[in-house]
DNA sequence: CAATATATAAATGCATACACATTTGATTCA
DNA sequence: TGAATCAAATGTGTATGCATTTATATATTG
Protein backbone atom coordinates (compact mmCIF):
# COMPACT_ATOMS: atom_id res chain seq x y z
CA UNK A 1 0.00 0.00 0.00
CA UNK A 2 2.82 2.34 1.09
CA UNK A 3 4.57 1.85 -1.96
CA UNK A 4 1.27 2.49 -4.11
CA UNK A 5 0.92 5.51 -2.69
CA UNK A 6 4.32 6.77 -3.33
CA UNK A 7 4.23 5.70 -6.72
CA UNK A 8 1.25 7.50 -7.84
CA UNK A 9 2.38 10.52 -5.82
CA UNK A 10 5.29 10.45 -7.69
CA UNK A 11 3.91 9.75 -10.78
CA UNK A 12 1.23 12.87 -9.93
CA UNK A 13 4.20 15.15 -9.05
CA UNK A 14 6.18 15.09 -12.19
CA UNK A 15 3.07 15.22 -14.03
CA UNK A 16 2.06 18.68 -12.35
CA UNK A 17 5.26 20.46 -12.73
CA UNK A 18 6.29 18.64 -15.96
CA UNK A 19 2.92 18.61 -18.06
CA UNK A 20 2.70 22.23 -18.72
CA UNK A 21 6.36 22.19 -20.29
CA UNK A 22 5.18 19.02 -22.06
CA UNK A 23 2.28 21.05 -23.68
CA UNK A 24 4.64 23.59 -24.49
CA UNK A 25 7.45 21.56 -25.44
CA UNK A 26 4.79 19.69 -27.81
CA UNK A 27 3.60 22.24 -29.74
CA UNK A 28 7.40 23.76 -30.43
CA UNK A 29 8.46 20.28 -31.70
CA UNK A 30 5.64 19.66 -33.59
CA UNK A 31 5.73 23.28 -35.15
CA UNK A 32 9.81 23.12 -36.21
CA UNK A 33 8.82 19.81 -37.48
CA UNK A 34 6.33 21.24 -39.99
CA UNK A 35 8.87 24.19 -40.10
CA UNK A 36 11.72 22.59 -41.24
CA UNK A 37 9.99 20.29 -43.06
CA UNK A 38 10.98 17.46 -41.41
CA UNK A 39 7.09 16.67 -41.83
CA UNK A 40 6.40 16.79 -45.58
CA UNK A 41 3.10 19.42 -46.95
CA UNK A 42 0.29 17.67 -47.20
CA UNK A 43 1.13 14.77 -44.63
CA UNK A 44 -2.12 13.57 -42.92
CA UNK A 45 -1.78 13.62 -39.02
CA UNK A 46 -2.84 11.01 -36.69
CA UNK A 47 -4.50 12.72 -32.60
CA UNK A 48 -3.74 9.41 -31.28
CA UNK A 49 -0.65 8.69 -32.50
CA UNK A 50 0.56 12.24 -32.06
CA UNK A 51 -0.50 12.32 -28.37
CA UNK A 52 1.03 9.19 -27.66
CA UNK A 53 4.60 10.36 -28.95
CA UNK A 54 4.10 13.59 -27.24
CA UNK A 55 3.50 11.85 -23.76
CA UNK A 56 -0.05 13.75 -23.51
CA UNK A 57 -3.62 13.00 -24.05
CA UNK A 58 -5.96 14.13 -27.22
CA UNK A 59 -7.35 17.44 -24.98
CA UNK A 60 -4.20 19.14 -24.68
CA UNK A 61 -3.11 17.67 -28.50
CA UNK A 62 -5.99 19.16 -29.75
CA UNK A 63 -5.22 22.36 -28.46
CA UNK A 64 -2.28 22.82 -30.22
CA UNK A 65 -3.19 21.43 -33.67
CA UNK A 66 -5.73 24.48 -33.45
CA UNK A 67 -2.92 26.86 -32.85
CA UNK A 68 -1.04 25.50 -35.41
CA UNK A 69 -4.52 25.43 -37.48
CA UNK A 70 -4.48 29.50 -37.02
CA UNK A 71 -1.19 29.90 -37.90
CA UNK A 72 -2.21 28.09 -41.30
CA UNK A 73 0.74 25.39 -40.47
CA UNK A 74 -2.07 22.46 -40.44
CA UNK A 75 -5.48 22.25 -41.85
CA UNK A 76 -8.08 21.22 -39.61
CA UNK A 77 -10.35 19.21 -42.35
CA UNK A 78 -13.66 18.55 -40.04
CA UNK A 79 -14.23 14.73 -39.80
CA UNK A 80 -11.76 13.79 -42.39
CA UNK A 81 -8.27 14.46 -41.17
CA UNK A 82 -5.04 16.92 -39.75
CA UNK A 83 -3.30 17.67 -42.78
CA UNK A 84 0.56 19.37 -42.89
CA UNK A 85 -0.48 22.65 -44.74
CA UNK A 86 0.10 21.66 -48.27
CA UNK A 87 2.40 23.42 -50.82
CA UNK A 88 -0.59 26.31 -51.91
CA UNK A 89 1.60 29.38 -54.08
CA UNK A 90 -1.74 31.67 -53.73
CA UNK A 91 -1.71 31.08 -50.69
CA UNK A 92 2.04 31.93 -50.40
CA UNK A 93 1.60 35.07 -52.49
CA UNK A 94 -1.10 36.06 -49.98
CA UNK A 95 1.07 35.55 -47.75
CA UNK A 96 3.83 37.79 -48.71
CA UNK A 97 1.51 40.05 -49.81
CA UNK A 98 0.33 41.28 -46.44
CA UNK A 99 3.46 40.47 -44.86
CA UNK A 100 5.25 43.37 -46.84
CA UNK A 101 3.54 45.82 -45.33
CA UNK A 102 4.31 44.72 -41.74
CA UNK A 103 7.53 44.73 -42.37
CA UNK A 104 7.90 47.90 -43.77
CA UNK A 105 5.95 48.96 -40.66
CA UNK A 106 7.95 46.75 -38.26
CA UNK A 107 11.47 48.62 -40.03
CA UNK A 108 9.45 51.97 -39.45
CA UNK A 109 8.49 51.86 -35.91
CA UNK A 110 12.16 50.17 -34.98
CA UNK A 111 14.04 52.90 -36.63
CA UNK A 112 12.19 55.27 -34.37
CA UNK A 113 12.37 53.04 -30.92
CA UNK A 114 15.74 51.59 -31.30
CA UNK A 115 17.47 51.59 -27.94
CA UNK A 116 21.51 51.47 -28.00
CA UNK A 117 21.06 47.88 -26.76
CA UNK A 118 18.89 47.05 -29.50
CA UNK A 119 21.04 48.82 -32.28
CA UNK A 120 23.65 46.61 -30.13
CA UNK A 121 21.77 43.28 -30.64
CA UNK A 122 21.02 43.68 -34.68
CA UNK A 123 25.02 44.57 -34.83
CA UNK A 124 25.60 41.33 -33.83
CA UNK A 125 23.71 39.74 -36.13
CA UNK A 126 24.85 41.65 -38.88
CA UNK A 127 28.29 40.41 -38.26
CA UNK A 128 27.83 36.88 -37.90
CA UNK A 129 25.72 36.86 -41.34
CA UNK A 130 29.06 38.70 -42.81
CA UNK A 131 30.99 35.65 -41.05
CA UNK A 132 28.59 32.69 -41.99
CA UNK A 133 28.33 34.27 -45.66
CA UNK A 134 32.34 33.67 -45.83
CA UNK A 135 32.22 30.78 -44.34
CA UNK A 136 29.43 29.84 -47.09
CA UNK A 137 26.93 28.25 -44.40
CA UNK A 138 23.47 28.85 -46.31
CA UNK A 139 21.54 27.20 -43.42
CA UNK A 140 23.12 29.72 -40.95
CA UNK A 141 22.58 32.73 -42.76
CA UNK A 142 18.56 31.35 -43.33
CA UNK A 143 18.96 31.27 -39.49
CA UNK A 144 20.13 34.83 -38.64
CA UNK A 145 17.93 36.34 -41.28
CA UNK A 146 15.34 35.04 -39.19
CA UNK A 147 16.53 35.77 -35.96
CA UNK A 148 16.78 39.58 -37.83
CA UNK A 149 13.54 39.74 -38.49
CA UNK A 150 12.22 38.61 -35.03
CA UNK A 151 14.45 40.68 -33.43
CA UNK A 152 12.73 43.78 -35.46
CA UNK A 153 9.40 42.66 -34.28
CA UNK A 154 10.78 42.90 -30.70
CA UNK A 155 12.66 46.50 -31.72
CA UNK A 156 9.12 47.71 -32.81
CA UNK A 157 7.65 47.87 -29.04
CA UNK A 158 4.34 47.05 -30.65
CA UNK A 159 3.40 42.72 -29.11
CA UNK A 160 0.52 43.18 -32.05
CA UNK A 161 2.60 43.42 -34.70
CA UNK A 162 5.33 41.20 -33.38
CA UNK A 163 2.86 38.46 -33.07
CA UNK A 164 1.24 38.66 -36.65
CA UNK A 165 4.71 39.03 -38.26
CA UNK A 166 5.98 35.94 -36.40
CA UNK A 167 3.00 34.00 -37.60
CA UNK A 168 3.45 35.24 -41.09
CA UNK A 169 7.34 35.04 -40.96
CA UNK A 170 6.93 30.75 -40.35
CA UNK A 171 4.84 30.39 -43.02
CA UNK A 172 7.59 32.16 -45.32
CA UNK A 173 10.05 30.20 -43.54
CA UNK A 174 8.69 26.66 -44.30
CA UNK A 175 9.09 27.56 -47.89
CA UNK A 176 12.53 28.94 -47.42
CA UNK A 177 13.33 25.15 -46.14
CA UNK A 178 11.34 23.67 -48.99
CA UNK A 179 13.20 25.43 -51.81
CA UNK A 180 16.29 25.59 -50.52
CA UNK A 181 17.26 23.98 -53.71
CA UNK A 182 15.85 26.17 -55.59
CA UNK A 183 17.80 29.22 -54.28
CA UNK A 184 20.42 31.01 -55.45
CA UNK A 185 23.73 30.33 -53.39
CA UNK A 186 24.83 33.72 -54.17
CA UNK A 187 21.54 35.42 -52.75
CA UNK A 188 23.12 38.51 -50.75
CA UNK A 189 21.25 38.05 -47.21
CA UNK A 190 23.75 39.92 -45.16
CA UNK A 191 24.49 42.86 -47.53
CA UNK A 192 20.48 43.23 -47.68
CA UNK A 193 20.22 42.95 -43.59
CA UNK A 194 23.03 45.73 -43.12
CA UNK A 195 21.46 47.78 -45.13
CA UNK A 196 18.15 47.66 -43.55
CA UNK A 197 20.47 48.02 -40.05
CA UNK A 198 22.03 51.12 -41.60
CA UNK A 199 18.77 52.76 -41.88
CA UNK A 200 17.28 51.89 -38.45
CA UNK A 201 21.09 52.92 -36.43
CA UNK A 202 20.35 56.58 -38.73
CA UNK A 203 16.94 56.70 -37.92
CA UNK A 204 16.50 56.87 -41.10
CA UNK A 205 12.45 55.04 -40.47
CA UNK A 206 11.38 55.81 -44.29
CA UNK A 207 14.25 53.84 -45.90
CA UNK A 208 14.08 51.02 -43.38
CA UNK A 209 10.57 50.61 -44.12
CA UNK A 210 11.43 50.50 -48.06
CA UNK A 211 14.21 48.37 -47.65
CA UNK A 212 12.62 45.65 -45.46
CA UNK A 213 9.64 45.24 -47.46
CA UNK A 214 11.59 44.88 -50.72
CA UNK A 215 14.37 42.54 -48.78
CA UNK A 216 10.69 40.42 -47.97
CA UNK A 217 9.40 40.54 -51.95
CA UNK A 218 12.45 39.60 -53.09
CA UNK A 219 12.12 36.25 -51.59
CA UNK A 220 8.56 36.30 -52.87
CA UNK A 221 9.85 36.94 -56.34
CA UNK A 222 11.81 33.46 -56.70
CA UNK A 223 8.70 31.82 -56.95
CA UNK A 224 7.34 33.84 -60.00
CA UNK B 1 -38.63 -1.18 -40.28
CA UNK B 2 -39.00 1.88 -42.87
CA UNK B 3 -40.41 4.34 -40.17
CA UNK B 4 -37.31 2.78 -37.57
CA UNK B 5 -34.72 3.85 -40.58
CA UNK B 6 -36.63 6.88 -41.59
CA UNK B 7 -36.93 7.94 -37.78
CA UNK B 8 -32.93 7.38 -37.26
CA UNK B 9 -32.24 8.77 -40.35
CA UNK B 10 -33.92 12.04 -38.98
CA UNK B 11 -32.02 11.78 -35.37
CA UNK B 12 -28.96 11.54 -36.72
CA UNK B 13 -29.19 14.46 -39.35
CA UNK B 14 -30.34 16.72 -36.78
CA UNK B 15 -27.96 15.63 -34.28
CA UNK B 16 -24.83 16.07 -36.74
CA UNK B 17 -25.85 19.18 -38.51
CA UNK B 18 -27.49 21.00 -35.18
CA UNK B 19 -24.15 20.13 -33.22
CA UNK B 20 -21.61 22.01 -35.53
CA UNK B 21 -24.17 24.87 -35.36
CA UNK B 22 -24.47 25.09 -32.06
CA UNK B 23 -21.05 25.70 -31.20
CA UNK B 24 -20.64 27.99 -33.90
CA UNK B 25 -23.18 29.62 -33.05
CA UNK B 26 -22.20 29.74 -29.48
CA UNK B 27 -18.57 31.52 -31.23
CA UNK B 28 -20.74 33.96 -32.60
CA UNK B 29 -22.99 34.94 -29.34
CA UNK B 30 -19.96 35.28 -27.42
CA UNK B 31 -18.18 37.22 -29.67
CA UNK B 32 -20.74 39.45 -30.30
CA UNK B 33 -21.50 40.38 -26.82
CA UNK B 34 -18.04 40.84 -26.11
CA UNK B 35 -17.54 43.28 -29.46
CA UNK B 36 -20.98 44.95 -29.10
CA UNK B 37 -20.24 45.46 -25.12
CA UNK B 38 -22.72 43.49 -23.69
CA UNK B 39 -20.27 41.84 -21.54
CA UNK B 40 -17.97 44.49 -20.09
CA UNK B 41 -14.01 44.74 -20.50
CA UNK B 42 -12.60 42.74 -17.49
CA UNK B 43 -15.71 40.64 -17.45
CA UNK B 44 -14.31 37.27 -15.42
CA UNK B 45 -15.78 33.99 -17.48
CA UNK B 46 -17.26 30.94 -16.04
CA UNK B 47 -16.51 27.80 -18.73
CA UNK B 48 -19.21 25.49 -16.94
CA UNK B 49 -21.71 28.33 -16.84
CA UNK B 50 -21.13 29.56 -20.25
CA UNK B 51 -21.14 25.88 -21.49
CA UNK B 52 -24.81 25.38 -20.10
CA UNK B 53 -25.70 28.38 -21.35
CA UNK B 54 -24.90 27.54 -25.02
CA UNK B 55 -26.13 23.48 -24.58
CA UNK B 56 -22.45 22.31 -25.38
CA UNK B 57 -20.41 20.67 -23.16
CA UNK B 58 -16.48 22.23 -21.57
CA UNK B 59 -14.37 20.51 -24.19
CA UNK B 60 -15.59 22.43 -27.80
CA UNK B 61 -16.62 25.79 -25.78
CA UNK B 62 -12.55 25.79 -24.48
CA UNK B 63 -11.98 25.51 -28.39
CA UNK B 64 -14.29 28.71 -28.51
CA UNK B 65 -12.27 30.50 -25.89
CA UNK B 66 -9.06 29.65 -27.14
CA UNK B 67 -10.55 30.67 -30.84
CA UNK B 68 -11.26 34.42 -29.13
CA UNK B 69 -8.04 34.40 -27.13
CA UNK B 70 -6.18 34.44 -30.30
CA UNK B 71 -8.14 37.25 -31.36
CA UNK B 72 -7.46 39.22 -28.60
CA UNK B 73 -10.91 39.63 -27.82
CA UNK B 74 -10.38 37.39 -24.20
CA UNK B 75 -7.33 36.97 -21.98
CA UNK B 76 -6.57 33.24 -20.39
CA UNK B 77 -4.89 33.77 -17.67
CA UNK B 78 -4.13 30.00 -17.16
CA UNK B 79 -5.47 27.93 -13.59
CA UNK B 80 -6.37 31.52 -12.76
CA UNK B 81 -9.60 32.85 -14.81
CA UNK B 82 -10.90 33.87 -18.22
CA UNK B 83 -11.31 37.77 -18.81
CA UNK B 84 -12.94 39.44 -21.12
CA UNK B 85 -10.18 41.91 -22.43
CA UNK B 86 -9.67 44.51 -20.34
CA UNK B 87 -9.52 48.18 -21.50
CA UNK B 88 -5.62 49.05 -22.71
CA UNK B 89 -4.89 51.67 -24.06
CA UNK B 90 -1.67 50.86 -25.45
CA UNK B 91 -3.04 47.54 -26.57
CA UNK B 92 -5.48 49.47 -28.87
CA UNK B 93 -2.77 51.64 -30.18
CA UNK B 94 -0.70 49.07 -31.37
CA UNK B 95 -3.42 47.31 -32.97
CA UNK B 96 -3.88 50.82 -35.00
CA UNK B 97 -0.40 50.98 -35.91
CA UNK B 98 -0.70 47.60 -37.60
CA UNK B 99 -4.26 47.85 -38.86
CA UNK B 100 -3.15 51.56 -40.67
CA UNK B 101 -0.50 49.80 -43.33
CA UNK B 102 -3.15 46.53 -43.52
CA UNK B 103 -5.83 48.85 -44.25
CA UNK B 104 -3.92 50.90 -46.90
CA UNK B 105 -2.91 47.53 -48.67
CA UNK B 106 -6.43 46.41 -48.69
CA UNK B 107 -7.61 49.53 -50.43
CA UNK B 108 -4.29 49.48 -52.53
CA UNK B 109 -5.40 45.92 -53.99
CA UNK B 110 -9.05 46.14 -53.96
CA UNK B 111 -8.38 49.24 -56.39
CA UNK B 112 -6.56 47.11 -58.60
CA UNK B 113 -8.82 43.85 -58.38
CA UNK B 114 -12.50 45.12 -58.08
CA UNK B 115 -14.48 43.51 -60.31
CA UNK B 116 -17.96 45.75 -61.45
CA UNK B 117 -19.86 43.76 -58.58
CA UNK B 118 -17.54 44.67 -56.03
CA UNK B 119 -17.99 48.21 -57.23
CA UNK B 120 -21.51 48.06 -56.69
CA UNK B 121 -21.50 46.07 -53.44
CA UNK B 122 -19.53 49.35 -52.20
CA UNK B 123 -21.55 51.94 -54.40
CA UNK B 124 -24.74 50.44 -52.39
CA UNK B 125 -22.88 50.98 -48.67
CA UNK B 126 -22.01 54.38 -50.05
CA UNK B 127 -25.41 55.02 -50.85
CA UNK B 128 -27.02 54.11 -47.20
CA UNK B 129 -24.31 55.51 -45.43
CA UNK B 130 -25.59 59.13 -46.50
CA UNK B 131 -28.73 58.08 -45.95
CA UNK B 132 -28.52 56.68 -42.51
CA UNK B 133 -26.31 60.26 -42.00
CA UNK B 134 -29.55 62.19 -43.48
CA UNK B 135 -31.44 60.39 -40.58
CA UNK B 136 -29.02 60.63 -38.03
CA UNK B 137 -28.54 56.97 -37.46
CA UNK B 138 -25.19 57.13 -36.06
CA UNK B 139 -24.94 53.42 -34.94
CA UNK B 140 -26.47 52.59 -38.61
CA UNK B 141 -23.50 54.54 -39.84
CA UNK B 142 -21.00 52.17 -37.79
CA UNK B 143 -22.68 49.56 -39.06
CA UNK B 144 -21.97 50.15 -42.65
CA UNK B 145 -18.41 51.49 -41.72
CA UNK B 146 -18.11 47.72 -40.77
CA UNK B 147 -19.72 46.57 -44.02
CA UNK B 148 -17.29 48.68 -45.90
CA UNK B 149 -14.22 47.59 -44.44
CA UNK B 150 -15.07 44.07 -44.78
CA UNK B 151 -16.16 44.25 -47.83
CA UNK B 152 -12.58 45.46 -48.86
CA UNK B 153 -10.84 42.66 -47.65
CA UNK B 154 -13.42 40.41 -49.99
CA UNK B 155 -12.64 42.90 -52.63
CA UNK B 156 -8.61 42.47 -52.08
CA UNK B 157 -8.70 39.11 -53.30
CA UNK B 158 -6.54 38.06 -50.34
CA UNK B 159 -7.74 35.88 -48.21
CA UNK B 160 -4.37 35.84 -45.76
CA UNK B 161 -4.95 39.66 -44.99
CA UNK B 162 -8.81 39.41 -45.01
CA UNK B 163 -8.66 37.40 -42.25
CA UNK B 164 -5.70 39.87 -40.38
CA UNK B 165 -8.07 42.84 -41.43
CA UNK B 166 -11.08 40.90 -39.50
CA UNK B 167 -9.40 40.15 -36.52
CA UNK B 168 -7.92 43.57 -36.08
CA UNK B 169 -11.30 45.11 -36.36
CA UNK B 170 -13.32 43.73 -34.66
CA UNK B 171 -11.28 44.87 -31.56
CA UNK B 172 -11.15 48.20 -32.90
CA UNK B 173 -15.07 47.86 -33.27
CA UNK B 174 -15.56 47.05 -29.56
CA UNK B 175 -13.65 50.48 -28.80
CA UNK B 176 -16.20 52.07 -31.44
CA UNK B 177 -19.08 50.86 -29.03
CA UNK B 178 -16.93 51.16 -25.82
CA UNK B 179 -16.12 55.24 -26.33
CA UNK B 180 -19.62 55.60 -28.34
CA UNK B 181 -20.31 58.47 -26.20
CA UNK B 182 -16.90 60.46 -27.11
CA UNK B 183 -17.27 60.28 -30.52
CA UNK B 184 -18.34 63.33 -32.01
CA UNK B 185 -21.84 62.94 -33.97
CA UNK B 186 -19.93 64.94 -37.04
CA UNK B 187 -18.05 62.37 -37.61
CA UNK B 188 -17.92 62.11 -41.54
CA UNK B 189 -18.09 59.06 -42.02
CA UNK B 190 -20.06 58.61 -45.29
CA UNK B 191 -18.01 61.44 -46.87
CA UNK B 192 -14.63 59.54 -45.93
CA UNK B 193 -15.87 56.25 -47.47
CA UNK B 194 -17.28 57.75 -50.53
CA UNK B 195 -13.88 59.25 -51.13
CA UNK B 196 -11.91 55.79 -50.52
CA UNK B 197 -14.77 54.64 -52.79
CA UNK B 198 -14.14 56.77 -55.34
CA UNK B 199 -10.84 56.42 -55.39
CA UNK B 200 -11.15 52.87 -56.22
CA UNK B 201 -13.57 52.74 -58.10
CA UNK B 202 -11.31 54.85 -60.64
CA UNK B 203 -8.52 52.51 -59.75
CA UNK B 204 -5.91 54.48 -57.93
CA UNK B 205 -4.59 52.55 -55.65
CA UNK B 206 -1.96 54.74 -54.26
CA UNK B 207 -4.70 57.15 -53.13
CA UNK B 208 -7.37 54.84 -51.84
CA UNK B 209 -4.60 53.33 -50.13
CA UNK B 210 -3.58 56.56 -48.28
CA UNK B 211 -7.26 57.56 -47.84
CA UNK B 212 -8.41 54.15 -45.92
CA UNK B 213 -4.88 54.37 -43.97
CA UNK B 214 -5.70 57.88 -42.95
CA UNK B 215 -9.34 56.85 -42.08
CA UNK B 216 -8.18 54.48 -39.84
CA UNK B 217 -5.96 56.32 -37.96
CA UNK B 218 -8.52 59.35 -37.13
CA UNK B 219 -10.30 56.97 -35.07
CA UNK B 220 -7.64 56.15 -33.56
CA UNK B 221 -6.68 59.61 -32.75
CA UNK B 222 -9.58 60.00 -30.62
CA UNK B 223 -7.87 58.12 -27.87
CA UNK B 224 -4.74 60.54 -27.99
C1' DC C 1 -16.01 -6.92 -65.45
C1' DA C 2 -17.41 -2.77 -63.65
C1' DA C 3 -20.11 -0.10 -60.74
C1' DT C 4 -22.78 0.68 -56.84
C1' DA C 5 -24.27 -0.25 -52.34
C1' DT C 6 -23.57 -1.86 -47.85
C1' DA C 7 -21.00 -3.01 -43.89
C1' DT C 8 -17.18 -2.57 -41.00
C1' DA C 9 -13.33 -0.28 -39.08
C1' DA C 10 -10.85 3.62 -37.73
C1' DA C 11 -10.42 8.25 -36.43
C1' DT C 12 -12.45 12.64 -35.13
C1' DG C 13 -15.64 15.43 -32.12
C1' DC C 14 -18.01 15.64 -27.80
C1' DA C 15 -19.19 14.69 -23.05
C1' DT C 16 -17.78 13.59 -18.64
C1' DA C 17 -15.06 12.32 -14.79
C1' DC C 18 -10.95 13.10 -12.39
C1' DA C 19 -6.57 15.73 -10.91
C1' DC C 20 -4.41 19.69 -9.51
C1' DA C 21 -3.93 24.58 -8.45
C1' DT C 22 -5.39 28.76 -6.70
C1' DT C 23 -8.10 31.45 -3.87
C1' DT C 24 -10.85 32.38 -0.04
C1' DG C 25 -12.35 31.89 4.51
C1' DA C 26 -11.74 30.30 9.07
C1' DT C 27 -9.09 29.35 13.02
C1' DT C 28 -5.20 29.92 15.89
C1' DC C 29 -1.36 32.22 17.73
C1' DA C 30 1.25 36.32 18.66
C1' DT D 1 -7.03 42.68 16.97
C1' DG D 2 -4.25 41.47 13.23
C1' DA D 3 -1.57 38.38 10.75
C1' DA D 4 -0.42 33.92 9.28
C1' DT D 5 -1.30 29.30 8.22
C1' DC D 6 -4.12 25.61 6.92
C1' DA D 7 -8.12 23.57 4.97
C1' DA D 8 -11.88 23.42 1.93
C1' DA D 9 -14.18 24.80 -2.13
C1' DT D 10 -14.31 26.45 -6.66
C1' DG D 11 -12.73 26.24 -11.16
C1' DT D 12 -9.31 25.23 -14.70
C1' DG D 13 -6.49 21.53 -17.11
C1' DT D 14 -6.21 16.69 -18.45
C1' DA D 15 -7.51 12.00 -19.47
C1' DT D 16 -10.65 8.83 -21.26
C1' DG D 17 -14.74 6.70 -23.03
C1' DC D 18 -18.58 7.04 -26.14
C1' DA D 19 -20.99 8.57 -30.38
C1' DT D 20 -20.87 9.88 -35.04
C1' DT D 21 -18.99 10.13 -39.34
C1' DT D 22 -16.22 8.98 -43.10
C1' DA D 23 -13.47 6.05 -45.83
C1' DT D 24 -12.30 1.66 -47.45
C1' DA D 25 -13.10 -2.96 -48.66
C1' DT D 26 -16.02 -6.47 -50.04
C1' DA D 27 -20.01 -8.34 -52.03
C1' DT D 28 -23.74 -8.26 -55.14
C1' DT D 29 -26.06 -7.01 -59.26
C1' DG D 30 -26.48 -5.29 -63.95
Amino acid sequence: MKNAKQISFVAKKRGASQKKNQKEQAYERLKDWIIFTELQPGTLLNERELAIKFGISRTPLREILQRLSYQHLIIIKPRSGIFVAPIDYFNLKSTFEVRAPIEAKAAYLAARRASAGDIESLQKIINLSYKAKETGNFQRLIQLDQSFHETLGDISKNPVLRKILEDLHNVCLRFWYLSIDLIPKDYQIAEDLDRIFTAIRKGDHELAAELNSRHVMRFSNLFE
